[in-house]
DNA sequence: TGTTGTGAAATTGTTCACAGCC
DNA sequence: GGCTGTGAACAATTTCACAACA
């Protein structure tokens, strides 16, 4: 991820890694504090929603600025706000789905992504038994269409739910049609050209981790029936 | 993200967090290897496959043992065993769904898991609408029947995909019913006692990862000339 | 030759602890 | 008195680089 940012000046913030994954946690945590009318809340209470230590809290909020008041806590419209800012949520963001099988199917019916601001606005399959259908309230296009409907739509993030031999090939199309965001449901290492950030989902790795863990506890009872 | 890996004792083999998390990369990519009937992998080109580099290769697969050949490889027959052993996976794992609305079903429809022994065999919910129907071969019972479905089935993992007011409730419930992996798809920390191991995946927050990355790569606004 | 296995160095991430401010 | 912001200490992880060896 680190470009060659040999420290000429420290003029441009870098995030550490390890901070911008924990940001979600604490936008979620915000707009739970938010909803609830809580005005302040303290890097420890803030940590406790989010379930982090505050001693991270507070660093990582120091990476965007110093916003908080020292006895007080942080203002969490404001809090919000900048969290807001700074993952740059300002405006919604258009999502396809490519790939309509079980996984994109319910991907295209979830509704866990319109309240933090992304929305799928379209999908595209190959399979011509499932072009022309609509899903959860989305026309299912042709894969030939890709380009158009990003394009059109104002796509910036391509949802990829193909089966994983054809993963590669579509992340290709979606680049190509320029999407730079995408998230890889298929377990395959996708190769994409600098300037495209993928994340990967993997619910059988996920699995297997919980696997190894309990393995790890548990040194192999057999228990008696 | 799994930051509540706790830890009890003092195990004399302890396996890095880091390591764990790449393990399944590399049981993917054996998997893969094998069905194409390759005999020997260089850390090289595992590392390809997996999407990492050889060193990391070589230093996640020293935690386990030396099963390298120097100046061929490694085994891929060797090697894919060894994996399934550490990964605790030389019988299959059973799973029960709890909350089957989109991303319920999606999850006992979705056929990614069985390949790698995962198997979905109980679902549950407080719907009355729900309860009794049938989801992908799975009839899906009462909450109230989830302690009775678990001990029945013998399952060790448990997937939340409630709406995330309930998913601390429920958990609290499997954990109850002997439950002690969980994989929550809520929006929401969940607490659990020592020994148990959560992991989270919230397509929210993939997404909000991925938009703060495409807001640090393209910014902002070009001065108007 | 080619590749593993691994100490040691470099980098990244976390926690401590306290000065500074409300 | 309470809480933030942060440098410094500590811990984990990654990468380097090379001896060992089939």
């Amino acid at each position: 991820m680190a470009e060659d940012t040999t420290h000429s000046g420290a003029r441009p913030r870098e995030i550490p890694d390890a901070t911008v994954v924990r940001l979600p946690l604490y936008h979620r945590a915000l707009i739970a504090l938010n909803r609830a009318g809580t005005e302040t809340v303290s890097s420890e209470q803030l940590a406790g929603i989010a379930g982090v230590n505050a001693a991270k809290v507070r660093k990582d909020l120091s990476y965007f600025g110093s916003f908080g008041t020292r006895g007080v806590g942080y203002d969490v419209d404001q809090l919000l706000d900048e969290m807001r800012t700074h993952l740059g949520l300002q405006h919604a963001r258009n999502c396809v789905v490519v790939g309509t099988g079980n996984l994109g199917s319910a991907l295209l019916s979830f509704a866990g992504f319109s309240d933090r601001g992304f929305c799928v606005v379209a999908a595209v399959d190959v399979d011509p038994e499932r072009v022309g259908t609509v899903i959860a309230g989305t026309e299912v296009g042709h894969q030939d269409e890709l380009a158009r409907l990003v394009r059109d739509n104002d796509v910036a993030i391509g949802l990829v739910s193909t089966p994983p031999a054809a993963a590669q090939q579509v992340t290709e199309e979606l680049v190509a049609a320029g999407v730079r965001c995408i998230l890889n449901f298929a377990p395959t290492v996708l190769e994409v050209p600098e300037g495209v950030v993928v994340r990967n989902v993997d619910l059988a790795s996920e699995l297997e981790i919980l696997a190894f863990h309990q393995g790890r506890r548990e040194p192999a009872v057999v228990p008696a029936p």
